[in-house]
RNA sequence: GGUUCCGUAGCUCAGUUGGAUAGAGCAACAGCCUUCUAAGCUGUGGGUCGAGCGUUCGAGUCGCUCCGGAAUCACCA
């Protein structure tokens, strides 16, 4: 529509003062809710055409698109903005293409060039189970995926998995020393849970140990060095690393455990990946990588036998890529799995959603591959995205202020139960069912809260106050929905079939036309999104569907209304809207619950 | 100290390529359930958009300088 306005506005340019004017001259915007009128078009980048007021250029314009096309029926102008309104034939007939069946609500979101898109999230290590900082982490990737590829793309939804390294020998030491033989089965603690714990038992016992020798009189430092506990682990790694048998199968042993914990928890946030790398895989490729570069001299070797690159060029320091007994550093792990990534996918972007903690790490990272001459580096993009914290400030494992995944699940399905209860909600369904709608409402809240916000902000989460099920959340968005869905069920039982025919009631300015307006608002949101990577646009915007949906629900009857046309127009849009809420969440990876 | 990000109502957040009088929700107060779900709707109060300068017909949005907060700058990952 836009275009189609921005075309005769420029016909009307020619026309009246004989001059071409560029494209971003031409701002059509939609008509605030206070003025009269459908779109608005801004007529102080005109001015030096017509040489004339604004007023008087305003209404020019405005006589000309009435008089000269078949869609504008009426104008007004205020200041500078040239109110136009669209006639309610072509409302009409944009509404009934819109809402017919068949139509792909999605189709018009389709990009010109497809693209291969890597998308990796998640990145656990798994010497930790699964907290709010991951949530928010999968969340996102998972809904660019589902953005992405809505608009064509191909989209490979991978997980790196942090599995190596000093600290699974930490929790591995630890579950040596004190598990007394314990495993998920035999204690019925969740596998990456029961890992965590042990994690944290080394900590316990290598603080009390390090505590102990700064009473001898060491200092922090070489207390840490040398407490027994941490010599063990470091023997431990270099024996993990040499490929010793029984360490190895501790460590397959172990991370087995992590891993069946982890699923759990993916499968309950509705979460999956194409592929899993890890990086027990990758870092020797990214060694091999750099001694490679340094053949070349691309990269040099300091007198103490570490490898450097210099990235002065861009604008940064000289980065370490290996240690001075040739060990690898983290940095040297990703530039090994980005390359076995683009010989597995070719692809033209990957998009890494990690921490804004990170964002140093991924310039560097960009930077060295361009340095070594891999040309698709431009095509890495860091999706940075702020911490989640809490109301008392950071979530700090340290001081137990961290926030489980596991747990925040749990906590807002009996929430929702609780609060369906208290409402008393759904007396006579069946329990099973019942069960299934408490964890879509539990899990929509989460979710929602959590996508609603702008990625590279920080935000904060407040168990007790996030499960609100009022106003901009999942649960009002399902409501919403669960409530369209409810007329339906009730149409069912009293025979009532809309017919399309009979759907040509709106008139200029009512509800209704309000409605088709966002309607059609939908595609290029999530263009927007898409282009942008921001799941918080569509989160945002269907919430506005919702409410408005909502008023219009409160002002009107919809099965009571005499008048068919009128009652089968309100039909037809709510089941076109039921379905764009629908769509919209799905894209955040949001079920949508039928009653609640 | 260098770099990057953030700062909008008491709180949590929106605010499209710069456009008209800056929007929601929560919290507070006042109303609305015999008709399609009240997890809803309506109304009231609440703002120097961190501060200043600049660009522009027009700045919450763009530029510069400050102020405040966060992250990062490891032979950690």
């Amino acid at each position: 529509m836009e275009n189609l306005l921005k075309d005769k506005v420029k016909e009307s340019i020619r026309y009246l003062y004989s001059s071409e004017v560029t494209d971003d001259l031409i701002q059509v915007q939609e008509t605030r809710k206070d003025f009269q009128g459908d779109f608005t078009l801004v007529v102080f980048p005109l001015l030096r055409f017509s040489k004339n007021t604004p007023e008087q250029t305003g209404r020019n314009i405005g006589e000309y698109l009435v008089d000269n096309s078949d869609f504008v029926s009426g104008y007004n102008v205020i200041k500078g903005f040239l109110n136009l309104e669209i006639s309610a034939s072509w409302w009409k007939e944009y509404f009934i293409r819109a809402s017919s069946e068949g139509v792909n609500l999605l189709a018009e979101c389709s990009v010109k060039d497809p693209q291969v898109i890597l998308v990796e999230y998640s990145s656990p290590n798994t010497n930790k189970p699964l907290h709010l900082g991951h949530v928010r982490n999968n969340l996102l990737g998972y809904s660019l995926y589902r953005i992405l590829s809505s608009c064509g793309h191909k989209v490979i939804k991978t997980n790196i998995v942090n599995d190596r390294g000093i600290h699974i020998c930490k929790s591995m030491l630890a579950w040596l020393k004190y598990g007394k033989g314990e495993t998920p089965e035999s204690t019925g603690i969740k596998g990456d849970h029961l890992v965590g714990k042990y994690y944290v038992i080394f900590e316990q016992k290598h603080k009390a140990q390090v505590e102990a020798l700064m009473q001898e009189g060491f200092d922090e430092n070489e207390a840490r060095n040398r407490s027994s506990l941490m010599k063990e682990a470091r023997e431990m790694l270099l024996k993990w690393e040499a490929g010793d048998k029984e360490t190895v199968g501790l460590w397959e042993r172990m991370n087995s455990w992590v891993y069946s914990g982890f699923d759990e928890t993916y499968r309950a946030l509705g979460v999956d990946f194409d592929r899993i790398y890890y990086e027990s895989e990758t870092y020797i490729a990214g060694k091999e990588i750099v001694l490679d570069a340094l053949e070349k001299n691309i990269v040099y070797r300091n007198s103490d036998n570490s490898v450097w690159i210099d990235l002065s060029q861009y604008e940064l320091d000289q980065k370490l890529l290996l240690r001075s007994d040739g060990t690898a550093v983290y940095i040297t792990q990703d530039i090994g799995t980005a390359v076995k990534r683009y010989k597995d996918y070719g692809f033209d972007k990957t998009i890494y959603v990690v921490g804004n903690e990170q964002n140093y790490h991924f310039q560097v990272l960009r930077s060295i591959l361009k340095k070594t001459g891999y040309h698709w580096a431009d095509g890495l993009i860091h999706f940075s995205y702020g911490m989640v914290e809490l109301p008392e400030g950071k979530m700090k494992s340290r001081e137990g202020t961290v926030v489980d995944a596991d747990d925040i699940i749990r906590e807002m399905k009996n929430t929702a139960r609780g609060l369906s209860a208290e409402l008393g909600k759904l007396g006579d369904y069946p329990e099973e069912e019942k069960e299934e709608i408490f964890r879509k409402i539990g899990l929509g809240a989460l979710k929602y809260f959590i996508l609603k916000v702008d990625p590279k902000k920080n935000m904060t989460f407040n168990p007790a106050e996030s499960i609100d099920f009022n106003g901009n959340t999942g649960p009002f968005i399902q409501y919403t929905y669960a409530r369209i869905k409810s007329v339906f069920r009730k149409a069912d039982q009293m025979g009532i079939v809309p017919e399309p025919s009979r759907i040509s009631k709106a008139v200029p300015g009512s509800k209704e036309i309000e409605l088709i307006k966002l309607v059609r608002k939908f595609t290029g949101i999530v263009s927007e999104a898409a282009s942008g990577y921001t799941p918080a646009l569509i989160a945002n915007y269907c919430y506005e569907l919702s409410k408005e949906y909502n008023q219009f629900y409160h002002d009107f009857t919809i099965l009571g209304e005499s008048d068919p046309n009128l009652r089968d127009l309100r039909l037809e849009l709510s089941n076109l809207i039921s379905r764009i809420i629908y769509t919209a969440m799905w894209l955040l990876g949001v079920e949508m619950p039928e009653r609640m």
